[in-house]
DNA sequence: TGTTGATGTTCAAACGTTTGAATGGTATAC
DNA sequence: GTATACCATTCAAACGTTTGAACATCAACA
């Protein structure tokens, strides 16, 4: 039992205990062709010392040597947003199936870790990058020397085929209709919106799909009744907004029985504010969110939501990924947009109205039913 | 322009452009100590020449020849668990400041994956791990093959000290006394407890607080009123266990005004089961969760709750890791537990008992006070 | 004249792996 | 007897970087 004091175990570590050469035991170990030329007794020699020393390939010598590293970055703007964790499994997902590893990074938010991670990402030789964030900031020399490298890139969350750069996001319209829609087919005629921040890619899209709707239903929208979230990073400042914008809403004095969040966590907020105000979701007003992430799905009510299919978007980024990677050098195909269909999940934060709560006369409301999820 | 067609800018084509030879690019890139002694507007030319080709050091190459490569690995059992993130977050920022990238993989709760990703972070060259996995899983070769290659590791989230591992966590057992004593201070004698699954290590330090606190209180825990989740990995199993057990325990018949809830997604269901059978928190039932994770800040009312110090704890396994690293070799000192005080947060989900609910006459509770976070 | 010392730069070996080419076998075919 | 083919294994160079040692030049000192 060659136990070595320092470092690790190598693969002349175990070229000398089975005494035969560094190259045979390579072979064998990685599996290369050759190795069919290889003695089955010696190849299960080999095997069974590699175990028994405890031997791991050394993937920095064997990317060196191969000069490829099956490695692929991702870089999130933030982790800690749960819009994040589907994606990335979904890209995982993917990368297993074709034998790569997805080294992630979390820039949590600050431009300055943002450039520090790529630049990372960039010396660990990732074959390809991509990139979460459905905030818009400003690319300046990030990307330029992506390109002098050729590393191709994905993005997740915001549409960058004007940059030429493959996007992946959910069709934002489609869902501010769909959630409009809802209030819409339930009855309600007075809704109250709360618009995302200006620099969220989503927010404008998101906006013209509820317009579309409200439009298409004859329905117009009090601009009394229209707020918009401020430019925060925090993820928290989501609910903050909605508890401050319920309130406002109230205090207007202008009546209206739904809600439409511009996520999810900005409809919990206005959940509590029209809670702590007496008011119940959904008999006296109904709140719809958007992202379906764990909070809205486990809180009570319900919140009814806009699901994205984070998963599958995850999936067909790495997808695309992966193959610009083996293109490599051929011609770029040209920047496609995939825009993936949002799902509406009916929970019970959505009822038909009943009356303007005007007052604080509260009665309570049918029994709940069953959570369609 | 040296534009290569593929593959990346080397030291070698900075050295071309500059008439130069590698190693004394390297010198002056790398900031080593003979940088001193190359002139300075060499050195300025040399930089300018990387930058203006977009290199970036490779750092396979670097590795290998530094043997040192200022990674540690961090390995949690399932990272969609709002538990990891702020851990997380607390390692990034104990490593940055040493100069160390953090490797994060997510066993995503499968033990297939969970062996996998520890062979890639052996194979990667972690100087270091930190496992993050409050389940209690079988060890079986997983840490053989590294301690064979000598790499030190810590583990957030349960006590190994007894197989010579460091180890972080918070007290549970005082977190559960705390969250017991609340209910008492409030005034409620009779009170429902939710224990967690026998195969998480929480489950029975919590319960041995909780316990404790009824103990030195003169309280008698109901054993009818004594519940326990069952050993699923699903995150999401602990919000219908808690559904689930709310409505046994109504159906029990037996008089409470409290539940302690063994985590925040478990007190979420109990909150659902008992307003779908009409009861209002804390109004009928008191509601108590453990860890203070998002869902539980942001659902109304907002769940009164046990919190873990997770950042801190990050941080400090980080710390004791880089410790670790750096004497390795020399005589590892004895494994230490490290048991982080937790804090009660009081939001509104807890209140002083009123009546039992054993009917339906519900009565709108007062005026919900500001949650104190 | 030789020694020391500083300055500015390069040589060459190494890190652990892979792999095309080469080696020395043994068997089969002509 | 010599090609041809196959088998089992090894040689040696390369991947991109770092770094101890060496080199060359010049100045000052003994």
């Amino acid at each position: 039992m060659t136990k070595l004091e320092r470092g690790h175990v190598t693969l002349s570590d175990v070229a000398r205990a089975c005494h035969l050469s560094v190259s045979t035991v390579s072979i064998v170990l990685s599996e290369a062709p050759l190795s069919r030329h290889v003695a089955e007794a010696t190849r299960e020699r080999i095997r069974a010392m590699a175990a028994r020393l405890g031997y791991h390939p050394d993937v920095h010598a064997r990317s060196l040597r191969r000069r490829r590293t099956q490695t692929i970055g991702v870089l999130a703007y933030d982790m800690s947003d749960p819009f994040c964790i589907p994606v990335v499994r979904g890209i995982e997902e993917a990368l297993q199936a074709a034998q790569y590893f997805s080294l992630q990074v979390n820039a949590q938010t600050q431009r300055m870790l943002f450039d520090r991670y790529l630049r990372m990402l960039l010396e660990r030789r990732a074959e390809g990058v991509i990139v979460i964030a459905s905030w818009v900031f400003e690319e300046t020399n990030l990307l330029a020397d992506i390109e002098k490298n050729n590393v191709p890139i994905v993005i997740v969350g915001r549409d960058l085929t004007a940059r030429r750069i493959p996007s992946v996001l959910v069709d934002n319209q489609a869902g501010g209709a769909l959630a409009m829609r809802h209030l819409v087919d339930l009855g309600h005629q007075s809704v109250a919106v709360i618009r995302g921040p200006d620099e969220m890619f989503d927010s404008k899209p998101r906006w013209e799909g509820i317009q579309d709707a409200a439009c298409a239903a004859g329905l117009r929208i009090d601009r009394r009744l229209t707020f918009q979230l401020p430019n925060q990073v925090d993820p928290r400042s989501g609910f903050e907004g909605g508890l401050r914008f319920a309130n406002e809403m109230l205090a207007s004095g202008i009546g209206f029985t739904g809600v439409l969040a511009f996520d999810d966590l900005t409809a919990l907020g206005v959940v509590r504010g029209l809670s702590e105000a007496g008011l119940q979701v959904p008999g006296d007003c109904s709140v719809v969110g958007f992202d379906d992430i764990l909070p809205a799905a486990v809180a009570t009510p319900g919140i009814t939501t806009i699901r994205q299919p984070l998963q599958k978007m995850g999936l067909l980024a790495a997808q695309r990924l992966l193959e610009a990677v083996d293109q490599r050098g051929g011609r770029q195909p040209k920047a496609r947009l995939h825009q993936l269909v949002p799902e509406l999940v009916v929970r019970t934060s959505s009822a038909a109205p009943r009356s303007f709560p005007g007052n604080a006369n509260i009665r309570r409301r049918a029994a709940l039913t069953k959570e369609a999820d």
